[in-house]
DNA sequence: TGAAAAAAAGACCTAGTAGGTCTATATTTT
DNA sequence: AAAATATAGACCTACTAGGTCTTTTTTTCA
């Protein structure tokens, strides 16, 4: 009855967290612009209010993603890779920060619990997983600019 | 324009991590014994193969919550407060863990983010976490346990 | 051609926290 | 009285999220 347990490894969980939030805030803006628009880290950050700096390492891994093309030099910035209705909030999320995973014992098995093989916890927690990828894999940067679209002419009309 | 961003509490959002896993484990294991039987914490963190001493700090939070009961001094131990049946696991993560919350502008509104009124995104965190705190709403304490039951019988048959 | 503007790359810092361990105390049983 | 137990809380460590800055390379354009 030996301790499979390492050393708590708890770097590979769900987390909606900043980069995440910044992440879509920079796609919608992007997919908010006129077609192949490239638009500087500086001017995202701030129509977005995202700290200074912080975003460059965002947009890294959007380019290394392939979600978003970077151009260098003077003029430069990014602009979306691919039409915003092609990306999915999950895609965003496994690219900026890590794997869909829920619970570790969903992606680590044996190597987190040695009971894995008979347990039944797993089998919740792996439908709840799929449940939420799901629904994140549904919903694309499109609709989320396409709803910013609408709300702004809706509150212009109302002002 | 003022940045509203607080020095980023992060103390918030979900994380299904060992806690909830100690957790269900310990209910799960006082569900499958007999009625009212009062189990030592020792003896559930070996027979669920829970770090020693840690099991205390949870216990403490499921006892506060009204899950489990506590008996103090020798032969004392714990045993299920309720019916195992009512005990969801939505319940279980919020009394171990915090308030079941995906993403920290369902919580904080405007206090996290300036533009929460006009925002787009958060209708779609809101409908995921309303999708996840449904599913595990819906799962109980007990349907863990009766399973296990099930698993057990069925190995038992298989050696 | 040179200066300015931008991304790329990565170093660095800080506070908070998850996970874990231990001890001293109060309570109960036998 | 002794043993067994929960209670309460101190304590520690490694990691990481979030954030800031600097140096280098590439590109534009005056």
């Amino acid at each position: 009855m030996k301790r499979l347990r390492k050393k708590a490894e708890r770097s590979s969980l769900m987390n909606v967290g900043r980069r995440v939030d910044y992440a879509v805030r920079a796609l919608s803006y992007l997919a908010g612009q006129p077609r192949e628009k490239i638009v500087s880290r500086v001017d995202i950050e701030e129509k977005q209010d995202i700290p200074s700096y912080y975003l460059s390492k965002i947009m890294k891994d959007l380019v290394a993603g392939g979600l978003v093309r970077s151009h260098i030099g003077s003029k430069g910035g990014f602009s979306l890779a691919r039409p915003a209705e092609t990306i999915s909030l999950k895609e965003v999320y496994e690219t900026v920060e890590r794997p869909f995973v829920l619970m570790e014992c969903l992606e680590s098995g044996q190597d987190y619990c040695s009971y894995c093989s008979v347990c039944t916890q797993i089998s919740v927690w792996d439908r709840a997983q799929t449940l939420l990828a799901g629904y994140l894999a549904s919903v694309s940067i499109g609709d989320i600019a396409v709803r910013h679209g609408l709300k702004e002419r809706l509150s212009a009309v109302h002002n």
